[in-house]
DNA sequence: GAATACCTGAGC
DNA sequence: GCTCAGGTATTC
């Protein structure tokens, strides 16, 4: 599943092997996870070169020149279970519903789910499509996040989740920057010390720094731009671990719903 | 602010 | 053959 730091190294990997390279192809075999018709896409993009790729919490953003037309912009999100990749010899199987050409360099869209999304949209950083979704979790100031969570009564579990608030974190990491930051989810920002709240801000960009490091495989078995797979370099301490032992105090890892989520937690590593 | 739709594979 | 997981837009 990606999440922030899987999409920071797509956007990294974009920029690295695509800038200036041509669109020159555009195969469509599922129409679904495009936001509007393969033809429309394609009148916008192809015969434009990639020239800037702009992230904002799990959304991509690319942009299209040719230095005549209008330059294009496509926001893409992956969603649950989408991957882009580029990769020698690779025979798409079903799950593969795109495949852009640039020069020659096919780039696979796949995504088995088909929830992510690539749209056309109106603006290379900040697209009205997103126009709701707030700062960046990595680039947000304690003082800016502290001014939009500060007053919220609802679990703190469901506000590092709402994009809305600051956007990048998913269950995964939203469970795991709990548990280091030592904070019920439960616990809502309302009863929590200033301290506490710098804590939660720190140790949730710590958390996605350290996965981006390590290239975004830190938790999940996720594939990367040329389809290495992950190599599980940390261990969950809570995510998917209900039932199990707690591995700092022994204590049973808690498993409940919050915000329609599976939540795992530590009474005892995170009191309320 | 909570439930629902979207979609498929994994695991019972 | 059933249930569950997950992020977001949408709808209550």
């Amino acid at each position: 599943m990606p999440e922030l730091p899987e999409v920071e190294n797509v956007a990294v990997a974009l920029r690295e092997h695509l800038t200036g390279r041509t669109l020159t192809g555009l195969k469509v075999k599922c129409t679904k996870v495009l936001g509007q018709c393969g033809t429309a896409t394609r009148r916008a993009l192809l015969g434009k070169a990639l020239d800037g790729v702009h992230r904002h919490g799990k959304y991509l953003v690319l942009n299209f020149t040719d230095g005549k037309r209008p330059d294009a912009q496509l926001m893409i999100h992956l969603r649950m279970t989408g991957q882009i990749f580029i990769l020698e010899g690779y025979i798409p199987d079903k799950h593969v519903h795109l495949i852009f050409d640039f020069d020659g360099l096919p780039v696979h869209y796949r995504d088995i789910r088909k929830f992510g999304r690539l749209l056309l949209v109106d603006d290379p950083i900040n697209p009205t499509a997103i126009a709701h979704v707030g700062p960046d979790m990595l680039l947000v100031r304690f003082n800016e996040w502290h001014r939009r969570i500060s007053h919220r009564k609802a679990p703190m579990k469901a506000l590092l989740l709402d994009q809305g608030i600051a956007a990048g974190l998913g269950n995964i990491y939203v469970d795991e920057s709990l548990f280091l930051a030592g904070i019920h989810p439960l616990a809502k920002p309302v009863d929590l010390t200033r301290p506490q709240l710098q804590s939660v801000l720190r140790v949730c960009k710590k958390v996605l720094r350290h996965s981006i490091k390590h290239g975004g495989t830190t938790f999940m078995n996720y594939t990367n731009f040329h389809g290495k797979p992950g190599n599980f370099q940390s261990k969950l301490h809570v995510y998917g671990r209900g039932g199990e032992a707690c591995d700092v105090c022994g204590e049973t890892i808690e498993r409940i719903q919050i915000a329609g989520r599976s939540s795992c937690f530590c009474n005892n590593c995170q009191p309320l």
